[in-house]
DNA sequence: CGTCATCCATGACTATGGTCAAGGATACAG
DNA sequence: CTGTATCCTTGACCATAGTCATGGATGACG
């Protein structure tokens, strides 16, 4: 049976995996998997957080709209990541949307269960304190690359992070839609043609949903080095 | 004693004043006040995390330096707020920097302590996964003001959340230099000067360290529009 | 096979903000 | 009062990316 599957990504999942046996089932079983279409609503910003999020397949995108209409992708999460812990447990309100950007099963449990089992189990305290940390430490990144690198470099970066070798040659294949990539790196889709653009620069081809890199350090070197220093080899003022 | 005015302040500060007072007391007999200096280090990004900061007085900036020189600064601290407690609990390393930005003073809790209340008291990671959760928002605020909106925008909003007045007129004094709030908001100092020079319109003067807003509805109007729509009345095509 | 829709690339133009350079204000020391 | 340091503002210039408009490729469907 397919919940099956779906239990044992859940029992790997990064919130899951360091808990005692007897905790995760308590939480399976009272947990609820759903499955989300492509584009669905899985919560809206301003709602009241009453459950904690673990994707199971395919991806989700955590996301903000402002007063004048342009959306914000906060984060995008995959198979074995979780969101919302630190909010459900507080009982806030989302400070952000969720939705399915591909057809999606994600596993719900509610957070007054994990209260109770934070009580008898401080470990498991721990385990959302770490996951939370990964998110802090996610957006503290994201905040450093969009005030510190162009466009190109945010990129690059994104590449370099997707393709799992340390050097030589690697082909990738992008995993959502350039539309939802541009959002995650803060720029919209003409941005990240241009960018895939100048990317050739750094030995980058990009064909249909795939980039093919050409050398994966000469990569790295152009995310991290200021643009206009790649260029004419000036020295750094400060 | 000066040691018991600083007692207090760390009483009413947000991570500790819901707790049961004998946790309070437990907590500040081991943790340790001191002194910095404006420009001293409080920690350094990499090294390993074994406390939690708490602000008693003055003020701090949570930084990020690039490879390629830039400084990011992430968030900056006052009385009563808390930080590094996942980094600390995780025991992992710092992503961030952390300095006085003025002459401050500082509680440090060792997070080992913390640990051991925490399987005593789940109260306790309650407490600190809402002040996670408030780094974790304010995170997210400030990606959606970089993405979405412009500079003199982003300062629009920060003098809003600096006046505590609802309508009407206002005056605010700039909490620190405007080196570091043009950090705060993602800018180059010049940017700011010139920001501020924009919100004349918006009926903001600047005068050395203090701003002065004559309506506050009217400067909120400015921070969440569109400005080309403050210009030229259009609609918006989504 | 043609039609239509979607997604993506590209061009032209504009605005926002970074960089460099210069100049004004203020505070403080002598 | 003068010299100096620090901080802030302003101007000129330019790179980056947003906006708007167009056109091409691909794929679904009749």
């Amino acid at each position: 049976m397919a919940h099956e599957q779906n239990k044992a990504v859940a029992r790997n999942s990064l919130l899951l995996r360091s808990l005692p046996d007897q905790h995760v089932e308590t939480l399976l079983s009272h947990g609820s998997f759903r499955h989300y279409d492509r584009g669905e609503t899985i919560f809206l910003q301003d709602e009241e957080a009453a459950e904690i999020h673990v994707m199971i397949e395919g991806w989700a995108k955590l996301f903000r709209i402002a007063p004048n209409g342009s959306e914000t992708v906060v984060s995008v999460f995959a198979r074995g990541e979780s969101f919302g812990e630190a909010v459900a447990l507080k009982g806030a309100r989302y400070p952000v949307s969720a939705e399915a950007v591909t057809p999606a099963e994600v596993l719900h449990i509610p957070s007054s269960l994990l209260v109770s089992l934070m009580k008898q189990e401080p470990q498991i305290s721990i385990s959302i304190l770490a996951s939370t940390f990964a998110h802090l430490h996610s957006l503290v990144e994201q905040l450093e690359q969009l005030k510190a690198q162009t466009g190109a470099q945010r990129v690059a970066e994104f590449l370099l992070k997707l393709c799992r070798c340390d050097s030589g040659g690697c082909e990738v294949v992008l995993p959502y839609d350039k539309v939802l990539i541009a959002g995650r790196l803060g720029m919209k889709p003409e941005s990240l043609s241009r960018a895939f653009a100048r990317l050739k620069t750094a030995g980058v081809e990009i064909k249909k949903n795939h980039a093919v890199i050409e050398d994966v350090q000469k990569l790295r070197g152009y995310a991290e080095i200021d643009p206009a220093e790649a260029w004419h080899k000036g020295g750094t003022a400060q």
